[in-house]
Parts: structure tokens; C-alpha cells; sequence
DNA sequence: AACCCTTTGTAGCACAGGCTACATGTCGAA
DNA sequence: TTCGACATGTAGCCTGTGCTACAAAGGGTT
């Protein structure tokens, strides 16, 4: 996880950025249900991410070693600073995504879904550059 | 590979479109040595991929089974027609990504590093936004 | 109490894509 | 021609992320 930047090649940094998208998406979506103030269950992200109910808890079960789960009442999901802090920041990079497709033309759920897939591969310097045209526009 | 559409949810989409990105971007390395009348050997693949010339051996062998590659003469890597257009398709597609992040005032690096990781999320929609958007300005 | 449904969990498998260690093949220089 | 270097290939392992099949736990209905 989250080590030094080392100087990777650039498809290593590509695989970098793939092994943390899954902790990133469930927390994202943890995160915008509680906001929401649903509770989310094992059977809500199977749902979600179109995935078997088994898939999900491992899934779960390695966030949670990651240090991104808090333990709240059995059943109930919750996140813990740290992964409170990482979905805020994947939740409001799609946000940007998003408005930065739509400004462009792209329809609502073109938009939405081409962010999901691109929202873990931007730099910081290329979200701040879509930041400063979405304030010019 | 490339079968129907079926109505995936987003991360249906996003977990099929990394399971095409490796063969692309090895299709796309291949094609653009040859283009510039390099010929890649698999030593040459593991710098550019950042892997173990095994790993590179392997890929090579699955994206062959894909019928993405033609039989060169031994020790050289040759594209089929398929693997061809593969190629094509995505090295537009990066060239795309790469001028529209310039535009935006990203850094070359920064700009190539990125449309390798979102090259391969993007919908045709979007990339047609972009396409016009690099047009009009 | 017995039964069913839903939810959650466990066991165990497959495949992709990493790796190291070892084996072979080829080629230029001594 | 033998040796060493480099390229390529094989064997076998690990982890992540998918799956199905089965098990257990809980709640509502009859």
C-alpha cells in the first residue's frame, strides 16, 4: 500500500493504481450511503459491484486489515478515519469526473460510469488542471 | 474478449476493461516499435512493462491465444490483423488523451503517464467530447 | 415447535499476473 | 573449441479476485 513513489515505470504505476481501486470503490460506496444515512449490508455490495455476496466479504475482510473499516455493530458497516479520509477524496474525485465529463457534452450516465474507470488513474497535477478549466467555464 | 454488451453495471465494466488492458498495452508497445522499424524481443518488453521476462513471456503466450499475434520468424514479434487494429485503436486513443491533457496545461510526462492508466476507461462518447472539444479550441 | 427465507459465513476451486530458481540456447571472444 | 554472457524458456510458488456449493444463524408464519 501507500509507500514511498520510488520512481515506478509507468505500468507500474498503472498496477499500483489497479491493487488499490477495490478498497477504494468500497469505501466510496460505504461512505455515500452512511452520508445518505442508509446502512449498508454484505448484500447491498454485492449488488453494487455485481459480485457474489463470498467476493465481498473477502473483500471486506482486506479493507478492514488495510485499517479502512471501523467495527461497529455486527451487521453494520463503518469506516474508520483513515478510510473515512480515502472515500472522501475518491467521492469527490468522481464528483469532479463527473462534472468535467458533463461540461464537456458527455451524457449523465456516460459520464458517471467513464469516471468510476478513470477517477484512480489521474495525478494530482491532471485534477488540477480539469479543477482550473471547470472554474473558467 | 469483446462479446455483447449485455447491460453491465459500472463495475462490471471497469473490472472487463482491466481484463483487456495488458493485452492492448502489449499490442500497442509491439506496434509502435515496428512502426518506428524497431523489433522488440522479450528483454525489451520487460524493461518497457517493469516485470520479469517471465511474466512477459506468459502475457505473450496469452495475448497469442487471443490470436493477437502472428507468427514471426523465430525471436521476433509480429502483430496479426487483429492485433493490428488493437494496436491502432489504442494508440489513438493514447495519442488522443495526451494532446487533450496538454491542452488542459499537464505537463508531457505527467500527460503520457496518465493517459496510459485511462486510456482504457473512457467510452466512445466521451472520447468523441474530447475529440471536438480539441477541435474547437 | 417446525419450517422457510434471507443473510452471512466457510471450504475449496479457477485463473490472471506477479515472482525466483533453474535449464537451455546462441553467439562472440579468448 | 570452449567459455562466458545474455536471451529465452520451464517449474513451481504466491496473491488477488472471481466463482459454486454447502453451513449456520436469525426472523416470521403456520
Amino acid at each position: 500500500m501507500s509507500s514511498s513513489p520510488e520512481k515506478l515505470n509507468v505500468h507500474e504505476r498503472v498496477r499500483r493504481q489497479h491493487a488499490s481501486e477495490l478498497a477504494q470503490d468500497y469505501v466510496e460506496a460505504i461512505y455515500i450511503a452512511l452520508e445518505e444515512g442508509r446502512n449498508l449490508r454484505v448484500a447491498d455490495l454485492q449488488e453494487i459491484f455485481g459480485v457474489s455476496h463470498v467476493t465481498v466479504i473477502r473483500t471486506l475482510r482486506r479493507i478492514e486489515e488495510q485499517g479502512l473499516l471501523a467495527n461497529a455493530k455486527s451487521g453494520e458497516l463503518a469506516l474508520s478515519p483513515e478510510g473515512r479520509k480515502l472515500a472522501k477524496l475518491s467521492a469527490d474525485r468522481h464528483d469532479l469526473l463527473v462534472r468535467f465529463f458533463r461540461a464537456l457534452g458527455v451524457s449523465e450516465a456516460q459520464a458517471d460510469a467513464d469516471a468510476e474507470g478513470a477517477e484512480h488513474h489521474l495525478s494530482e497535477e491532471t485534477l488540477g488542471a480539469i479543477r482550473r478549466f471547470l472554474e473558467k467555464s
